[in-house]
DNA sequence: TAGCTGACGCAAA
DNA sequence: ATTTGCGCCAGCT
């Protein structure tokens, strides 16, 4: 194996874990997950991860925009997603989550 | 290896 | 409140 892979790896694991850890009712921006996960900047990278997750494991639902809007969805859009969240009891005004909602898991 | 793409973020206009 | 432009990090030709 490349030394890269491993890199990669270890930057994969650190993001679904922070992910994982996301409680019900609440959300995180990619942004504020690649950060806990020790990769400030990497919020784009993050979207690449979650678009590759089939897991049901990974609350991947649970990561929006930091401007509030709640991104896409592999599994049915944006829609999909906004009912997945609103069903966890996010508040989501127009198209935004509200500010409240995004909450870091401490 | 090089270039293009994208579930983003943010400052400007 | 919106849209536009750029930078950012990884993944995929």
């Amino acid at each position: 194996m490349s030394s890269n892979s491993g890199k990669l790896n270890l930057f994969r694991k650190a993001v679904l874990s922070v992910v994982r850890r996301i409680p019900r009712g609440s959300v995180l921006s990619y942004g504020a997950v690649a950060k806990q996960a020790g990769y400030p900047g990497a919020a784009r990278a993050v979207g690449t991860l979650m678009k590759q997750n089939r897991s049901a494991r990974v609350p991947c639902h649970r990561v929006v925009r930091s401007d509030g809007k709640v991104g896409e969805y592999v599994f049915g859009g944006p829609r999909r997603k906004v009912e997945r969240l609103v069903k966890e009891g996010v508040v989501i005004h127009g198209r935004k989550v509200a500010p409240a909602c995004f909450k870091s898991v401490l």
